[in-house]
DNA sequence: TATTTTTGTAAATAATTCATTATGGAGGTG
DNA sequence: CACCTCCATAATGAATTATTTACAAAAATA
């Protein structure tokens, strides 16, 4: 079972966050403020963490980077005002960890907390697992069952980044950006290619399937 | 018959591991903390251990560092938790060691056990075994029924190397640290000419082979 | 010291991966 | 439907990376 802490300075919005929690089937701590949850983050075992920002002696974002020095890989969900900018918003967060506005919806945060913790399962472990298909990041390999391909970096890393995130769309400037580097003089066509040589390695695979957006960019779909 | 010993505070994990071994044709003990593991070893031949770093009293660390201070080559595997620093889980491993993350795959742990035990015995003995075929440490001799090559030390760490784990894939700056050290000076195509020498000695051998994998390193495969 | 063996370097060759270009097709829009 | 944009595909060539060969330096051995 996977446990969650709950860092929030109000009382009542802590209480029903963690009872949002047990209700489907997490194991929920709670901390007051900073100071109260590195205490238990030194005792025991906590697999992801929800951070409200605005909190009293310790902030969050003192707290966040706190976190992140010993656990690097924590999965952590930054509750954070609306009015907040949103490059404020988004610009210290780790690859693990994601953020909501308030008032924050019940539904949407069980979502963002499966996804954070299957991502962060994924960076651990460096491996990605869809069903029968295994993709390992160390050898850059595709499995399924007994059949094996390797493939190239960079389209072993395009893939693999799409099917992290399955169904979610990214632009053409993501993927450059991920797989070049901001400072490319790349063409972006080369995009085209490596797409189409990954579609044709995988063309009778079931699994999955790469889908293009027309005008945006690219998506992973699980078929099947 | 090999020996395990599980060591963990909790009856119901600990007694469902050793079903698990005893299912699998290994001799299972138990011990609920560092004391009474240590009270059993002393009093009987354990081939390898199961730990559970968090415990009370004596816990994993400890237990780990006082059981090699008599038993030096012990394999002993450790359970720990995930968001523990990945440095932390490896840092203090020998080189008989393994680390699994809870929760702990029944699968998986077999699978890492029986390596975890090859590896013991190649340490112990200064051999390793690949079907007809045997490495040789002290002699730096690769024999196969009759024919015995003798190999320079270089190529025989290198081959030793890739061969104790198979299939896994050691990068160029791996090797080059292991075999010539951080601070050498050597040019590392060096690596390339041994890597070709060994292919060209065992070329027509069938039992391994060594295979680039281009961009990372290389990987020796068992064949047959 | 002479000889052999081992190890490292360098250069030539080969293979793979990556980027670019060109062409044509699909889909959207007026 | 005509036109345009965006993308797919194939072909080509450049860049990177690995293999092989030859040779020289260093170390070990006779």
């Amino acid at each position: 079972m996977f446990r969650i802490l709950v860092v929030e300075d109000d009382t009542n919005t802590r209480k029903l966050m963690c009872a949002v929690f047990r209700r489907n089937g997490f194991d929920a701590l709670q901390a007051e403020d900073g100071m109260a949850a590195l205490k238990i983050m030194d005792q025991q075992h906590v697999d992801l963490v929800v951070l409200d920002l605005m909190m009293p002696n310790l902030n969050g974002y003192e707290l966040s980077k706190q976190l992140r020095l010993t656990w690097e890989n924590l999965p952590i969900l930054m509750v954070t005002a609306k009015q907040e900018p949103k490059d404020k918003r988004k610009g210290f967060l780790a690859g693990t960890d994601d953020y909501m506005t308030k008032p924050v919806d019940e539904e949407e945060m069980l979502l963002r907390i499966k996804a954070l913790l299957r991502r962060a399962q994924i960076v651990s472990e460096h491996k990605l697992l869809l069903g029968e298909v295994t993709l390992n990041y160390d050898a850059l390999t595709v499995t399924r069952e007994k059949e094996e391909i390797s493939l190239p970096q960079k389209e072993f890393y395009l893939l693999f980044k799409l099917l992290s995130y399955p169904n979610i769309i990214f632009t053409r400037l993501q993927l450059m950006d991920e797989l070049w580097g901001m400072e490319t003089s790349t063409n972006d066509h080369t995009l085209n290619v490596h797409i189409n040589r990954l579609r044709e390695k995988f063309r009778d695979w079931t699994e999955f399937e790469i889908v293009t957006v027309r005008g945006l960019g690219y998506k992973a779909v699980r078929k099947i």
